[in-house]
DNA sequence: GTGAAAGCGCTAACAT
DNA sequence: ATGTTAGCGCTTTCAC
């Protein structure tokens, strides 16, 4: 590979001149950076990325830490993170942390040892719990996933209201008995809990919740469980998309019919919410919008270490559809 | 940040030391080991990447650049590599090309840039045109997408196979005309396509094929049309899990009864393909498999420059489901 | 078993 | 406008 010193000498002027025209500073005459540009041209020249970080002491990349990146939930938010990030010619790592906190901590650790810009990360439960923008050596920005006292820059969905718009709207059909499935294990999951908590007291109805671990699979288990056990409840919530998919699954391997002998509704707007009879109720969450409100907080934070703490708060949107509401068909 | 020089100092040893102990050499005193070990724990001490990349020349990461980061099947192949990856204490980049060889070009320069040991790489049909795998400094295993003449280490469905089969139970079940909606754009496209006319073929049938871009949007439009054309298909099949998507998106807007009006059959054994009425006649992929079995090829390669050119060719399975089986209901 | 020192490719301060 | 050179943090001869 040809390095810096060889195009100087193909064209003929010191390595200082090369990184000038590198950095398209001024100060370098047209006739120099013609020379130069033709040299590199020549040589098929690239500036060694791990020489240019060691002088600089810094990657110009992005990091984004997911928590499960076979939800379409955070592939969305991916790809909005991806889209802004190649235009402004900045690299992103991301890492799939898969729910599990020693995951999440290594790549963490990758983060600060590639001395990347900055991070974009939806935290499991136990690092939210403690979590300090100041334990790390890069700015950090978190998605989906936030307390309400955390101090740190985050961009989330108005989670409580968000469950509690969605049960309210079950109420509203006449629902009295709701079951809540949720992912105890995050702070969203939480939230959500307590916005179907405040819509069923308010009602005066008795909350019924199952905790479980944010999959397709415990979601499956849990809810035959749920429907085994005796008197159905008149609907069952989902807390996300995928505990939905899950739920769903369960419901039909019961032979149960919905809406009639029971109601259904979840987070997320999956295209396949649409496509099965009857249509899903969601409560749809911006998820590209999340996604690039998360690196532009990110980009102007790194911008201005010293700006105060930002939170992006949106909200989400009430689709009924079918599987709540009785006349309806899909 | 402390440096490899604090950690000698601190454990009153030099630099050589220290870097023997950090690479685990043998030639170190149990006495000085214990001693640097301390010296870097108490300092937090953490090497450089960038450093020590500059100085070994490569960067211990790999890239995995995907066409389509929304595709189920493309994250589901990011998971495998993923768990490996991190297995082997390796890096992993994740690029998302969007089907665009502009991207895609962009991607493979940055992966030169960074020095990775290796990539896996699901190209743009123009790339793969005139693809070698000496033209790049890296070792590259293709996955989803490869002619039969290309040169190159690479993981595959037998597309042409799987269209085949799909198409023969179509066949079987008394469809005449079937209209195969695929993605032009695409290798693997095209070698399904292969697949549908050889079984259209054998059995003496006219193959009705609609060209179109691989995405939900565009498989939604070309379907409208196509079932606005005068006379309905006996049959639509897609060669991807996003295109059925859209397929059946609009064969519930067009309010077509399947399988009676119409039958449907696509590939990628989605969740959602079980959920919908009826459920989906698939051809289900080893997604996880093709994933596992790339990185895996990718390390052998990496391990021995020299080896032979290797082709895995996976096996898709055929699920029939009600879309196409008259008599079933899912 | 241990240490001194060269040098990876680059940028930027300083000199001309 | 251009060149010289120190040094970023690390690994690796080579000498002891």
């Amino acid at each position: 590979m040809a390095r810096i010193l060889d195009v100087a000498r193909a064209a003929g002027v010191s390595v200082a001149s090369v990184s000038r025209v590198l950095q398209g500073q001024a100060g370098v005459s047209e006739e120099t950076r013609k020379r130069v540009q033709d040299a590199i041209e020549a040589l098929d020249y690239r500036p060694d990325l791990a020489a240019r970080r060691l002088r600089a002491r810094r990657a110009d990349t992005l990091g984004l830490i997911v928590s499960d990146i076979r939800n379409p939930f955070f592939t969305e938010i991916s790809r909005a993170v991806e889209d802004v990030a190649y235009r402004n010619g900045l690299r992103v790592m991301l890492c799939n942390a898969d729910e599990d906190p020693e995951k999440e901590a290594f790549y963490l650790e990758m983060m600060r040892d590639e001395k990347v810009s900055g991070v974009i990360l939806s935290p499991t439960l136990p690092l939210l719990g403690h979590f300090k923008p100041a334990d790390y050596s890069f700015p950090i920005v978190l998605v989906d996933r936030c307390e309400r006292d955390t101090e740190a820059d985050a961009v989330v969905l108005d989670n409580a209201d968000a469950a509690l718009r969605l049960s309210e709207h079950l109420i509203a059909q006449g629902c009295r008995r709701i079951a809540f499935l949720y992912g105890a294990s995050s702070a969203t999951g939480r939230q959500r809990h307590d916005g179907y908590l405040a819509a069923m007291r308010a009602a005066g109805l008795m909350p019924e919740v199952e905790p479980l671990q944010p999959n397709v699979e415990r979601a499956r288990v849990v809810t035959s469980t749920l429907l085994a056990r005796g008197e159905l409840p008149d609907a069952i919530v989902a807390r996300s998309g995928l505990i939905l998919l899950g739920l769903l699954e369960s419901v039909r391997a019961a032979g149960l019919a919905v809406p009639g002998q029971i109601r259904i509704a979840g987070f997320d707007d999956m295209p396949w919410t649409r496509l099965v009879t009857p249509a899903i109720t969601v409560l749809a969450q911006p998820t590209y919008e999340i996604g690039r409100s998360a690196i532009e907080l990110l980009l102007q934070r790194i911008a201005n270490p010293d700006q105060a703490q930002r939170r992006v708060v949106l909200r989400g949107e009430l689709i009924a559809r079918g599987s709540t509401v009785a006349g309806e068909q899909a």
